[in-house]
DNA sequence: TGTACATCAGTGAACGCGCGTTCACTGATGTAC
DNA sequence: TGTACATCAGTGAACGCGCGTTCACTGATGTAC
């Protein structure tokens, strides 16, 4: 679930005023993604404030131009890494699959591991979720790498494949796949966000955590 | 499926200027309410600003805290409008339930109609849609009357009362019944907000409709 | 190895914007006598 | 029926706010000779 720091050899986020010795910043778009990627994270997307990442990077607001276009292309770039942070709740999710078991069982059970691990991460990680899939989105078409997780599949990807697997184990006859990413989808979309803004709001997690299992059932019996 | 002027003896909203000729307004605050409305309905929540709403009544903008304490007040007061809106496109679709047919048959049905009532609305009136439910929203503790529809149920309520006549009929096992309304939003709840935001953005509405029956075939056999 | 110079990351100051909200007011309305 | 007065809905002007963005700049860095 780790968010920040992909590719920054010193991780100086976390103390936001970083006061510099030198003239030049060392890696500025790194810092001001990082700090986006903080603002998101405790107010969603309308949280990321150009002026306010500047701030907590030791900059003059204008500094950001040198490496976003504009407040709306540092947005796309945190939620790139938003929607990353996804795909790597969903990888955590499933290494949590037991390798035995038959090939239906464990096809059934990565589906499940896919809800699951997007589930988990709305509740844990509230505002970059979202950041993520709160407002506009598009994770389907044209895949930017940097929405990927560790395996480099982003959300939609981990879905299409965990039921691509269930239409291989048999479980899932081949005339109802077409479509079923958005029926599977659509289900936890749901719950994810009625458990954020909506009725499902301040449930304790474990209720949480068991609601979504039975409406995993649900879609494993009904899709 | 009408939001405003449920009690504006003259309805003088859609002409945004409005001239006066007394000086006092008559109604301001069902002025200002429908051009609130009218302002969610084209933008969501956002564009709910109380100097525009005042703008388009022909009046000062402070003129708007006779009626409304601040904003935010104003923004509840279309909420609700908002929301009373959903439960009367779910009468709506209601409507056209057949009476012939098995108690099963019209339970299912009718769970059917308020489901296919929110997605449609959702599709139709994206911006009301995103103000009664795209953020925070409460609909099910104390029942506000001004979120009802024509029967004075709210969404929340028709959902619950099509639930128990499922059990009644005998199609929903008593057991299964306690959570069942969050299952069952947070199915349409989420293709509502992918039709909206996400990949289903944009796809027709015949084809969306003919997918919310998917879904909805999915949920009457997962529930 | 040393110097001149081009590059370009970050600076400092300023802009216009529309917003929500507060203030002291004015003038139409309704009521008490 | 007429007058004095209290009420209170709408006015006009102003406020402070933080935002995104633009401008002409400065000074550290790296490269060519």
């Amino acid at each position: 679930m780790s968010v920040s720091n992909r590719n920054s050899p010193d991780a100086s986020s976390g103390t936001p005023p970083a006061a510099r010795s030198t003239y030049r910043h060392g890696d500025l778009r790194r810092a001001l993604l990082d700090a986006g990627i903080e603002l998101a994270r405790q107010g969603g997307p309308d949280a990321v404030v150009l002026r306010e990442a500047t701030r907590r990077a030791g900059v003059a607001p204008n500094a950001a131009y040198r490496h976003f276009a504009n407040r709306q292309d540092l947005l796309a770039a945190v939620r790139a890494a938003a929607v990353a942070a996804v795909a790597q709740s969903m990888e955590a999710e499933m290494a949590h699959v037991p390798t035995e078991g038959t090939p239906t069982e464990q096809a059934h059970a990565r589906v499940r591991a896919v809800g699951a691990g997007y589930m988990r991460f709305a509740h844990a990680e509230t505002g970059l979720f979202r950041t993520a899939f709160g407002g506009q989105f598009s994770v389907e078409q044209d895949p930017d790498p940097a929405m990927g997780g560790l395996t480099g599949l982003n959300p939609f990807e981990h879905l299409s494949a965990a039921l691509d697997d269930l239409v291989k184990a048999g479980a899932l006859p081949p005339e109802r796949r077409p479509g079923a990413e958005y029926l599977a989808w659509s289900t936890v979309h749901g719950m994810a966000l009625l458990s954020i803004d909506g009725p499902l709001r301040g449930t304790p997690a474990d209720m949480l955590a068991l609601l979504g299992q039975r409406l995993l059932d649900m879609v494993e019996r009904g899709i």
